[in-house]
This record gives structure tokens, C-alpha cells and sequence, in this order.
DNA sequence: AATTATTTATCGGATTTCCGATAGATTTAA
DNA sequence: TTAAATCTATCGGAAATCCGATAAATAATT
């Protein structure tokens, strides 16, 4: 639960702030499939029970500022294993048909 | 075995062609802690078993076409997911000490 | 050649991750 | 205000993931 789901999910949370449902519908666009209703809501839960997501009387989940630090140590931990993204990008552009 | 970790060692043996001890040692540099020799061996294999890798004499590995080109969906997979990496890191930049 | 160190490989199990089914809650429409 | 639809939430279990222990194979050292 506190995988690779968790920190897209922290990622577009502080891009905006997003219901249950929303967020369900931007990683369906992402990744090309739509995760279950049985992944989704326990993930935003263990993140609100970690204090790193809080939500409002709308259901809209937002970072806390516990989040945005968890957020930016995932970014870096990310950006190390991929110090090569730019390189990626190349490898992956020029092999598009 | 078919997550995260094989995509990164596709792309690893992509740009340098490596034996398990060599693959161990760049995973350990780039995410912070080293797999433990029952992940990655079995790894190698199960990428092998699918013809993606091969292996050479000195027991160094390859990616096969086959290999290519799963790499390369991969890459168009992860660059959809991570569509805005551009701004992943420059909100990761922003907030380093 | 014998010993030691390193690398490769397998195994069983612990944990994590994810799903489909189900149900309750909320919203929308009739 | 019902009825239908959608969203939220939980549950048990299936599958994936990863590890430590162990052992076999190979390489390095004496």
C-alpha cells in the first residue's frame, strides 16, 4: 500500500485537490486501466490514517504538510533510481512509430 | 516479478550489458538499499525464461529484440503515466535543501 | 592444489498489493 | 418522494513481490 500507487497518488493530489472518484478517473487515463474501488479507497485511507492526505466535507482529498514532505522525499527517491529520465525520454521518443 | 524492478533492469542492461553481481550493485547505488540475491536472481531468470534477456558466457546479460521492444513499451507506459515528470522535478528541485 | 571469497541459484515463507464482491451512503433523476 | 445511479467503503482472498537462508558453482588467493 505504500508503493509506487501511493506516490502517484500523493503526486496528483498536490497537483489538485481530487475526490475518491476523480482520482480514480486520472489514473485510468495514466496508466491505461482503472484502479478497483477494493485498491483505491484503502489506499487514500492508509494515507489519511498516515496523516499525509486530509479530506474536506466534500470527500476532496488534500496534502497536509506532512504530505507535501513525504511527496518531495518520493520525488527524490524517484529522480535517484531515474537519473536517467532524460535519456529515457530520447530512448523512448526515437523508437515511436 | 513483473513490475517495477524489471523494467528498471531492462533499462539498465539496455545501456550496459551486465552480469547479476554488476545489476546488484547499480540498483544499490540508485534506490539506496541492494536486492537481495533472492529478487534479483530470480529476476534475470523469469526476464530470460520470457526471451527478453540473454545471457553470454561470462554470464553477462543482454536485452534480445524481443527484450527491445518490451522496453520500449514500457517506456511509452511509464512517460504515460508520468506524463508530467518535467514538473515532477522541478517540484522536486524547488524543495531541496 | 587447497582454501577462501564471491557470485549465482533455489527454496519457502512473510509481506505487500490488488482485485471482485458486497453493502452502505450520497447524489441525481423521474 | 421514490427509484436509479454513482460514489464510498470494507472484506476476504488471490497473486505478486521480496527477502533471508542455504547451497552450488565459479573465481581469486595462498
Amino acid at each position: 500500500m505504500k508503493g509506487f500507487l501511493s506516490f502517484l497518488v500523493l503526486w496528483l493530489i498536490s497537483k489538485k485537490n481530487m475526490t475518491g472518484a476523480e482520482i480514480t478517473e486520472e489514473l485510468e487515463q495514466r496508466r491505461g486501466h482503472r484502479p478497483s474501488p477494493g485498491t483505491i479507497y484503502p489506499v487514500l485511507k492508509y494515507l489519511t490514517n498516515k496523516e499525509l492526505l486530509k479530506v474536506d466535507e466534500n470527500k476532496k482529498y488534500s496534502l497536509t504538510k506532512k504530505g507535501e514532505e513525504e511527496l518531495d522525499m518520493s520525488l527524490n527517491q524517484f529522480f535517484d533510481t531515474f537519473c536517467d529520465v532524460d535519456e529515457m525520454r530520447r530512448h523512448c521518443h526515437c523508437h515511436r512509430k
